[in-house]
DNA sequence: TTTACTTTCAAACAAGTGTTTGATATGTTG
DNA sequence: CAACATATCAAACACTTGTTTGAAAGTAAA
């Protein structure tokens, strides 16, 4: 969107939406929709109080401009031409996706503001599901149903995907849990890499096994080499 | 709890105490801790306002008070008592607390307050986090280490412990957005067991990869017994 | 410059927040 | 009963919230 619009960006009243959307995003992402005053993100981008009104009607129109999932529809376009067996490309999603939800030089808070909607809806849940969660939740479904194949029924390939999807949000939901745990904890892109790798096999590995266990469902392998009842 | 300050339940201060507790409970979980009022809360329990700080000092005492983590524990002390391989203990686990987290006719939802904390911290976190959700990591670590043994590093055990729990939470805290995409969805105590042998059986795989992946972090078996490089 | 329009601003508004107050009721003890 | 501490209540308090207002400043064309 920063391209899109750029000619009329010189004008006065353009640059201070663009201020207040940036601030918007930046505040929203930190501390949720209620969690962030009109007042704070108003002194953020260093504008009047009653400038959230004026360009953007209420602060829930401010929040629907702030929503831009143009960073998420581009990955998932990438991704889907990238000419690879399905697993690279889950391994390439969930990296793509863990650079954006944590990394916190990354300019797409987009993203976590998608991962705060996720866990706790806003008015402007409708647009947010419309146009990002049910793509999203449509995409990787196709992929991971190209990984299981036809050995998973539809309940199991959804649960596949909550559990994929779960665990990418963990990270970003929890941080300030974790963070409270390992006080140094930080997240560099190597660190990040490590994370994604780790989400990828390990989901992969899951997937394998609910693939498996539609064809017996009681019977699993550990680690040993038995196989238990479950 | 309910057992233990019986014996002065029968006063007249003390239901209502026991009443704003369990109203708090019911907000906090449903709408977490910004999201309910006193006001709210003292409606529910049928108390005036003016008894939230009387008898909890202020809202933030009511949701210290409003913590009880002993279904948590016990639950952690049950599964400690079953003789059982650890996979086994593991699955008990996952189905003991997607049952506290999901069921809706449960009392404890203190775990749902917890699920809500862990993404979005109040002033209560402290005791939140040495109570329970240390412990509860404590926990897992344990017993994870039991099934992936000493072939897994520090970091992808705890990887592993995310895993799980950010897909246990994840059917919690993305409750309201997947009822918007299935909007008959409910969550009976068969769909719950399902749901829990699922995350059981998907980490318990991706466990063993991981495990495996310390021996060789690059390659993985794909469904159809390939081995690819991720 | 005058005119018309857009944008900014300090100030106020109405509603909601957690909290406090002082009187009133309630129950217990001398 | 009288005295006392406890508990409840309506009302108000101090504060923050999103939003609105009406004047002032800026901007561009006639």
């Amino acid at each position: 969107m920063t391209g899109a619009q750029a000619p009329q960006l010189n004008s006065a009243s353009e640059q201070t939406r663009a201020r207040l959307v940036d601030a918007a995003r930046e505040l929203f992402s930190a501390h949720g929709f209620q969690g962030a005053t009109v007042r704070e993100i108003c002194r953020l981008a260093d504008a009047n109080v009653a400038a959230v009104n004026y360009h953007f009607g209420s602060k829930d129109g401010l929040l629907a401009e702030a929503f831009n999932f143009s960073a998420l529809k581009a990955l998932q376009k990438k991704n889907a031409t990238v000419d690879a067996c399905p697993e690279i490309r889950l391994h390439l999603f969930v990296r793509d996706f863990m650079l954006m939800l944590l990394d916190e030089k990354n300019a797409s808070r987009q993203c976590r503001m998608m991962a705060r909607e996720l866990a706790d809806p806003t008015p402007a849940l409708d647009k947010i599901f419309v146009e990002a969660i049910a793509p999203l939740l449509d995409f990787l479904s196709r992929l991971v149903r190209e990984i299981v194949g036809d050995r998973a029924d539809e309940a199991a390939l959804r649960r596949c995907v909550y559990s994929l999807l779960g665990q990418c949000v963990f990270y970003r939901n929890s941080h300030p849990v974790l963070q409270r745990l390992y006080p140094d904890l930080h997240y560099d892109v190597a660190e990040i890499e490590a994370t994604a790798r780790h989400i990828a096999r390990f989901s992969i590995a899951g997937m394998m096994q609910a693939a498996r266990g539609e064809l017996d469902s009681r019977l699993f392998e550990t680690g040993s080499g038995y196989t238990r009842e479950l």
